[in-house]
RNA sequence: GCCCCCAUAGCUCAGCGGAUAGAGCGUUGCCCUCCGGAGGCAAAGGCACAGGUUCGAGUCCUGUUGGGGGCACCA
């Protein structure tokens, strides 16, 4: 369908072009029309302020330009009212007949509601979490979780054939550490005297000591001659069942796995290189072309290396592609990693990123546009580390010196919803202080509950009527009142939402939403009854419908969340 | 030193250049005769500072102050 205010500002541009044509405007340059709706409900469902804007071109007065585009405007047929105000606002509403009907649409819809068409046709991938196996899931990791999942729902509501991916590298220097590690702890398990690493390569967490022990439940003394290699894999299959495990729990699913590897085992690594310099973006040198002689100075007897000439595209710095050593840094397969997603045929690839990587997506950007790649296709979603906070003090987490708080613990203290919403109800912009000790308080008075127990209450009332022998069969929603009405603006909303949040990258959006939903609804909840003996029977029908409506909105709202719908609490 | 993000109510946070800046939690008062009390009604309380752009700025620009992150031949 046809966003709402897409529609009326085509209508009011018609009306100002028409106006323009009959001479009760004069000639100039139509912006886009914008239709937001106003924040307070009196004055409409929407409105546009295209009067003022135009006020300087036309050389008149935006109350007069007002009321000639009103005097040409014509309704579609969901618009009702049309009010021009002071200084110059045209205020619309919805029309009533209209909006009733959509109780029907609603119910229709179902858990389609509010699917867009925008991106029909095109493929978008989300990467996120894309956590190296080396341990269970942080909180703070969890987060980019949250809003990479929700953007990959919200795009799919916008109609775009979404694919959520995890990139991840099991063959560096962290997993060789890992496996090491885990040796060892299976060695002390046996009784063998160890000594433990204090170099800072060694993985303290308990959980690897656990792990050490089970293999030897299982394995006995089988792998004691091992080096770190079968280690290093047993440990990465289980922290990769651990990490998909707590996902899943939180309702989130990867449908590819993407292997750092690959890419220099199908030599695209290689590939990217020789053609940056093929297209002369690489140098080689022991340091950047504007080195200041101090940089000369420090480099030393230090080898050549491949420079990326990324200040060509805008880099403070050239970047080192390949190190004297002749092994590439992290760069050069991340640019040959987004090449493959494009050569996927993405019409959009959105990176969910920690602020610790905040600069390291431009270099990538930089790379793209040098062989002639759209980086705008890739977008990147920064979110602001999560401190976590216990009693006021800072929890600083490492997965190497075993100090963290797992996701898993977080959910077992609280529910997966909970941090699911929590996670989801902030912009990623914003800098997160998670207090564990207030979120498993606050887990019981959080407008998670709030927004479920609307939910809760229309399965409710529909358990009531079955047993009562109330039925909407035959429902006419004609008879439905105010109250129900401003539901229904609410819901009409909901478009509008998944819209600006797909088209600005902003899945938070849908929390807040979901919230002011759940706000509509209460109230009207305590004043609408459907099964009270003085409301007559075909109202009791209209209203029962009415609440099968509000039913649904709620169950979709809470699905783009990735949060369940109970039916009883 | 340079780059990025942030600063809104007591606390946690919304607010995509428009009208009288919102919500949750907390505080205070009130409301259960028939589907809801994890509920409803109401009150108190706020845009860090200084300039600028604009018909219009919490929102855009510059600077200041304060907080977070990043500035490796680590990933």
């Amino acid at each position: 369908m046809k966003l709402l205010p897409y529609q009326l500002a085509q209508a009011v541009a018609d009306a100002i072009t028409s106006a323009q044509a009959n001479g009760d405007l004069p000639a100039f340059d139509l912006p886009d029309v914008e239709i937001r709706p106003p924040k307070r409900a009196e004055q409409g469902d929407y409105a546009a302020a295209i009067a003022m804007q135009l006020a300087k071109p036309a050389k008149l007065n935006p109350f007069y330009i007002a009321t000639q585009i009103n005097n040409h405007f014509i309704k579609p047929d969901f618009i009702g009212a049309v009010e021009v105000v002071h200084p110059g606002f045209i205020n619309f509403r919805l029309d009533d007949g209209w909006l009733k009907q959509q109780t029907e649409t609603i119910i229709a819809e179902g858990e389609q509601l509010a699917q867009l068409d925008i991106g029909a046709g095109k493929r978008a991938q989300v990467e996120f979490v894309s956590a190296n196996p080396t341990g269970p899931i942080t909180i703070g990791r969890s987060r980019g979780g949250m809003i990479g999942d929700t953007m990959a729902r919200l795009l799919e509501a916008a109609g775009y054939a979404v694919e959520r991916e995890y990139y991840f590298n099991n063959a560096g220097n962290q997993m060789r550490n890992l496996g090491n590690s885990l040796r060892l702890r299976y060695l002390e398990a046996l009784g063998h005297p160890v000594e433990i690493p204090t170099d800072g390569t060694f993985y303290q967490g308990d959980y690897l000591i656990d792990f050490g022990r089970e293999l030897v439940q299982e394995r006995g003394d089988s792998l004691v001659d091992a080096d770190w290699q079968p280690f290093k894999d047993l440990a990465e299959a289980k922290m990769f069942g651990w990490i998909k495990d707590t996902l899943t729990r939180v309702r989130i699913e990867h449908d590819t796995f993407f292997n750092e590897n690959s890419l220099y085992e199908n030599g695209a690594v290689w590939k990217v290189l020789k053609a940056l310099t093929e297209a002369d973006y690489t140098y080689k040198a022991a340091v950047p072309e504007d080195a200041t002689p101090e940089e000369h100075e420090e480099a030393g007897d230090k080898g050549a290396a491949t420079w990326f000439r990324s200040t060509q595209f805008g880099d403070g710095k050239d970047r080192v592609l390949v190190k004297s050593s002749g092994e590439p840094t992290y760069t050069l397969p991340d640019i040959a990693y987004h090449i493959n997603k494009l050569d996927r045929g993405f019409d959009l690839a959105i990176n969910v990123l920690g602020a610790d990587h905040a600069a390291q997506y431009k270099v990538v950007q930089y790379g793209l546009t040098a062989l002639g790649y759209d980086a705008a296709k890739v977008h990147v979603i920064i979110n602001q580390l999560v401190r976590a906070v216990r009693n006021g003090v800072e929890v600083k987490m490492s997965t190497r010196r075993g100090v963290y708080d797992t996701l898993d613990a977080l959910i077992d203290e609280t529910s997966a919803d909970a941090v699911r919403y929590l996670m989801l109800a902030r912009s990623a912009d914003s800098q997160m202080n998670f207090d564990l000790d207030l979120a498993v308080k606050q887990s019981n008075e959080n407008p998670v509950y709030y927004i479920q127990y609307a939910y809760v209450r229309c399965a409710g009332i529909f358990r009531e009527a079955a047993v009562r022998g109330v039925s909407d069969e035959g429902a006419d929603v004609t008879l439905l009142g105010e109250p129900e009405l401003s539901f229904l603006r609410k819901v009409m909303e909901l478009s509008d939402v998944i819209e600006t949040s797909v088209r600005n990258f902003e899945p938070h959006r849908i929390a807040f939403y979901a919230l002011e939903l759940a706000n509509a609804f209460h109230p009207i909840f305590d004043n609408v009854r459907v099964l009270h003996s003085e409301v007559p029977p075909d109202v009791a029908k209209a209203r029962l419908r009415f609440f099968g409506a509000a039913q649904v909105a709620f169950k979709r709202v809470l699905d783009l969340m990735g949060m369940s719908a109970p039916e009883v609490m």
